[in-house]
DNA sequence: GCGACAG
DNA sequence: ATCTTGTCGC
């Protein structure tokens, strides 16, 4: 009864600040999750310019051939103001619906933004794994929070992304040569397995294939809602 | 006080 | 995130 729905949208920064305060104590940090999941995640959300308008999609892969095996995309609006450290409670709702639809149940969420490399400790990746219960990882394009040494040119080096003297993720070069990207513990993973997944993810492209499967869904899915607008409610 | 600031 | 043309490189 004191426990705030984790899943419910804060009326005030001050509230969601709140939220994420209490709900980072049920972040599992230690994992280490799954070796050889058989199925990954990915999750991604396109904004319409207007801003008021946003499409989430959800597709799972088969995590050996990396074929879209089920997906699924929910059209709403933003459900809280764009405010970096709040972002989270922007995208959740429609993301979780998104959840709901599909068919089966993936083992690992992978998703676009960080996780604990947060202020708080608590990005969307850490929301979205203790709503679900699975175990999530964030894969950030840029960064947030923290310092880092560039990593080597090869594909799969790493350095220690820092904030202050604790080590909240890691940034990893997917590709050789390319511009690294952040990889941080969403929940029940750990760091380590957590760039496992990510190098196992991006045989090919800087984004792990999750990422890039849901992003083009859920443009796709923002394209047909521009084109055909839900019916009115109210 | 002044910047920085996931998507 | 989204708005945008050309351009360098494999």
């Amino acid at each position: 009864m004191t426990v705030p729905d984790p899943a419910a949208t804060p009326a005030s920064v001050a509230d969601a600040v709140a939220v994420q305060e209490e709900l980072r104590s049920w972040v599992d940090l230690v994992g280490p999750g799954p070796a050889e999941p058989a199925t990954v995640a990915g999750l991604d959300v396109a904004y319409a310019e207007s801003g008021d308008l946003l499409a989430a999609a959800v597709t799972v892969l088969d995590a050996r051939t990396l074929a879209v095996l089920d997906q699924a995309v929910s059209v709403g609006r933003p459900a809280f103001g764009y405010v970096p450290g709040l972002f989270a409670f922007r995208e959740l709702p429609a993301l979780l619906a998104a959840l709901d639809r599909l068919t089966s149940r993936p083992e690992l969420l992978v998703c676009d933004g960080h996780g604990f490399a947060h202020p708080r400790r608590f990005g969307l990746a850490c929301h979205l794994g203790v709503v679900t219960g699975l175990p999530a990882i964030g894969v950030g394009k840029t960064p947030l929070i923290g310092t880092w040494a560039a990593p080597a040119a090869e594909r799969g080096a790493w350095s220690a992304l820092r904030d202050g003297n604790e080590v909240v993720g890691r940034v990893l070069r997917t590709r050789s040569g390319v511009k690294p990207v952040f990889v941080s513990v969403g929940h029940r993973m750990s760091l380590d397995n957590a760039v496992a997944q990510v190098l196992a993810l991006t045989p090919r492209y800087r984004l792990p294939e999750t990422t890039r499967t849901a992003d083009r869904l859920c443009r796709d899915a923002l394209a047909a809602a521009r084109t055909a607008p839900p019916p009115e409610r109210r």
